[in-house]
DNA sequence: CATGCCGTTCGGTATTGCTAAACAATCGTT
DNA sequence: AACGATTGTTTAGCAATACCGAACGGCATG
């Protein structure tokens, strides 16, 4: 029997961190009454959870009343920041890939079903399409999601895919879970993952796993761009250093 | 009467907040005991409150069982960072005073008593000192703290200094609260704050506020750098073009 | 001046978080 | 290997406290 994660302990933490979560996604100040509904917690428990919150600075109230996130979610983004040491290790390597795959490198962890944009390095020429850093992309539609996916263990990557919608953002995404799971030997089996114009059309884009000292997946290095066809000897370049520019930095991050 | 802030509502949100505050001042994992004792709360309560952060990814626990900031933190202070309009129009400013200047720029917020680097832009010539952007600073020895405060309210100003000691980081940090606060009208007057070597000896540093469409200080920009003497002709150029990249940043942002 | 809409306050109730103590797992030492 | 020390985890019961409905006050707008 598999370990179910224990349920969550404090129910008014977790109440607050709903709160935040809800002002991450709509990305814009909330009312008091906006965010009491979309939580669905009466008005006065948001308040006593806001007022909590906006003590320690991780909400702020504007002039007009809305709750905004606060300030101390930037320090304490730059702490985390600074403290993941892939990140810093990272920069040289997307720029080096970048450049030599003409198109746009970024760095990607897995969190939360989603894939999170570490860093993003954009390439020279012509108009670019990137994941903002910070942001979070779907993970059945992207080349990042299927590499990390392809990289837990199998029950694992179920369980990820079967919670979620998997809403088609092209008419090549994939939207069906089975299907997907079905392509994840493949992606390990040759060391990277592809997208074509699944996520937005136009855009293709390769997935590489790097590694940490014991051995295990700890992210993904990949290019996007607009390349002409997967086959193409412009994207199967790509392919390749994306894979080099992962083992390389997989190497300086202590792997072998 | 001054309306005295509300005491926490939240109780256990109060001290999850604790928590994540004891991790972002060590910097550096922590293992439930040392957290536990840090904070004052026993084990138990420090696990549970622990656990139901971890569920929502805003701490981490590490495989030698000692916990650290999440990876979600990194996502907040990403978006917040977005939301900062200031930043973002604050950057070319902050280049071209760097580079006019001769030496580094910053840009910072008064934050929970004190000083937010916001974002900041290394100058060009030889080895440079600048704050860490999402690092605090502090209050009474620094160029920037000194006009922050000095644009608040005196009430406010001084509440903020007696509630905190004022460590002496070099022999000319000024430790008083009250020849401090008698500084500040000088500051207003001038248009710009002045610290010669009060925090890292060898720095001189100048600042100067940035206003909102209201006309309401709501940052400050500065440069450092290892000028000579705050008289030497180098630092009072520095200062001329500190004050004059505040306000051209001040109009972008709506003043007048 | 009435009306709606908002953020804020309040007090009683029972829910729920807090705690001590026991448990399990890991590691270093004897 | 056995031990002991140290650590993370679980549990159960009590009472503190978080929750909520309802009322308040301020601000716009009609």
């Amino acid at each position: 029997m598999e370990r179910r994660e224990a349920a969550a302990r404090v129910r008014s933490v977790s109440k607050a961190m709903e709160l935040l979560e809800t002002l991450l996604a709509r990305r814009a100040p909330m009312s008091l009454q906006e965010l009491s509904s979309a939580a669905g917690y009466p008005k006065s428990t948001v308040y006593a959870l806001l007022s909590t919150l906006r003590e320690h600075a991780m909400v702020e109230q504007r002039a007009d009343g809305r709750y905004a996130l606060g300030i101390r979610l930037f320090e304490y983004g730059c702490a985390v920041s600074e403290s993941l040491d892939v990140s810093r290790v990272a920069r040289p390597f997307l720029e080096r890939l970048a450049e030599r795959s003409g198109g746009s490198s970024y760095l990607s962890v897995l969190e939360g079903g989603h894939v999170l944009s570490l860093d993003q390095c954009t390439g020279g020429a012509g108009v670019q399409v990137v994941p903002e850093v910070g942001s979070r992309l779907p993970l059945h539609a992207t080349a990042q999601g299927k590499l990390l996916l392809a990289y837990l263990g199998a029950g694992e990557a179920r369980r990820l895919l079967s919670g979620a919608e998997l809403p088609p953002y092209t008419p090549h995404t994939v939207t069906d879970a089975e299907t997907l799971l079905a392509l994840l030997p493949d992606v390990r089996a040759r060391g990277y993952a592809v997208e074509d114009g699944e996520y937005k059309i136009g855009l293709r884009s390769v997935a590489a796993p790097v590694r940490g000292s014991a051995g295990e997946v700890r992210c993904a290095v990949g290019v996007v761009g607009l390349y002409r066809r997967v086959q193409s000897d412009e994207f199967q370049s790509a392919a390749r250093e994306t894979v080099s520019a992962a083992a390389a930095l997989s190497a300086a991050l202590g792997w072998r």
